[in-house]
Formats: structure tokens, C-alpha cells, sequence
DNA sequence: CCATCACATGAACATATGTTCAATTGTTTC
DNA sequence: GAAACAATTGAACATATGTTCATGTGATGG
């Protein structure tokens, strides 16, 4: 995940012109990093499922816990990181927290992730 | 990454009506599985660099090595990655393979991920 | 056919990641 | 205030992941 490359390359047969105008399209170190944070937080599976059961309906940590056959340690330790990439925001109700998406890009990913797996094959 | 749960949750508030509706509207395993498999090929900064590049221009492997400053070898080992989400495809010419994005989804995604990013904050 | 080069692959290694267990923080209720 | 419970947090653990090194494969050119 943590990028900390030591400059090297191998090869030889490199299309100096190509390349450079390569280098001169990419984003900024931070933007790069930033992109592949937003999709680790879809990379894994209970994540997945737990924002696509939000995407359903508000639902506090029992919820999803019973929901996905977890304890709610477990889910606990995931909202965290999907707290950390904006993607679920929350409230506290009594001794509960309810969680919800924080806005309707997941749903969006989702549909164009769908949209990928489906297509030719 | 493998999803093989064993069912448990130790919570009683349960909104049983609600979870029951969740688990109605979740997809199979499977659909679950090769979503966060897709999101996991964007999940990597090297990946992530590897598709912007190839979103500029069509590169071989030492090209892409001597544009991100990393060995052929890692390069390689990635490729074999983003080929098996089939987000790349590659054709040989001579002793070069030439690698680029097999459709446009890779650029939907990033434009997605880059208007979660940029919002907000 | 032999050397060379581009690329791929396998093993090994260090690091990152996800879940569990134990302990802690908030909140409600008695 | 103490007990009960939802949720969070930290440490520990096993497993997954990314890069490197060594080696193998396929194509070209002498």
C-alpha cells in the first residue's frame, strides 16, 4: 500500500516520447495514493457487504452483525476503515449506532463494478 | 480476501424486519466475491499507476517499468493481475508485449474515485 | 543453434491485512 | 453509583500481498 519506490529500470527498449507524455498525464503522487485508499476500502469482501447492506437501509452494528454472521467486533474494526474513506457516516441513538452511506457514490462504484464482472462473460 | 464464515453474533438489539429485507436484497457470494476482486486489482498504487498510464497510451513492459521507476519483474508480476480482472489486454510484437486497457471502465472507476476524493473536503 | 533480450514465473522474504480475544468507553436503567 | 449492554479499541495471531532474486520461456539476429 505505502509507496516508497527506489528509482530502477532494466530495460532498454523504452519509447522515450511515449512515455514522457505518459509522465506528464499523472496525477500528483497523493491523488494516486488517495484513488487506490478509496478502492482498498472496497477490496474486501465483509467491506463489501457491509456497504451493500447500508446501501439497503440504516442499520446499527447488531444489524449488520447479524446480517452478515459476524460478531461485531469484526464489523466495528471494518466501519472503521470505511469511516476513514468518507464512505459511511453514523449516528448514536440510546446505546446503539446506526450506520448509513454517506452519499451515493457507493451505490455508483457499485453499479460500474457490476457493470465490469457482467460484461463478455 | 476468501470469504468462508462461520455464522455467530453475540448482539440482541436486531431490527429483525430490516436485516431480513438486507439479506434479501444481497447479492450471491459469488457477485459479492468478484466485486471486491475487481476493486482489489485498484486496491495497489503500482496497479493504479500501471492503469493511468495505460489509459494515456498503449506501452510495453519497459515502458511502463522506466515510467514508474520499478523493475520489469514488479511490473510483470502486476500485469499478471490486472490480466486476470481483465482490465488489460496485451498483444506481442517481436520480443515486446504491448499491454493496454482492455475497455473503458478503468477510466469510469478512476473518474468515480477521483469525484469521491475531490468532494467534500 | 547459440547468444541476446523482453518478458514471465516461482520461491523467498518482509510487510500489510482481517479476525479474534481481552479490555475499555459510552449510555441507559435500576 | 452499579450493573448491563452496544460499541470501540489494542494486542496478538494467521494469512495475504508486493517486491526481489533466480530461473525459465519465447522471439530475434547473427
Amino acid at each position: 500500500m505505502k509507496v516508497e519506490k527506489i528509482p530502477r529500470c532494466d530495460c532498454t527498449v523504452v519509447h522515450a516520447d511515449t512515455v514522457q507524455c505518459v509522465l506528464d498525464h499523472m496525477p500528483p503522487d497523493d491523488t494516486l495514493y488517495d484513488i487506490s485508499e478509496l478502492f482498498c476500502a472496497f477490496s474486501d469482501s465483509t467491506r463489501v457487504r457491509i456497504l451493500w447492506a447500508l446501501s439497503c437501509a440504516e442499520l446499527c452494528v447488531c444489524d449488520l452483525a447479524s446480517a452478515l454472521s459476524m460478531t461485531s467486533t469484526a464489523i466495528s474494526h471494518q466501519l472503521r476503515l470505511l469511516k476513514q474513506a468518507r464512505l459511511v457516516k453514523f449516528r448514536r441513538e440510546g446505546k446503539s449506532v446506526y450506520y448509513s452511506l454517506s452519499d451515493d457514490h457507493v451505490k455508483t462504484m457499485f453499479a460500474q463494478a457490476i457493470d465490469h464482472i457482467s460484461e463478455d462473460r
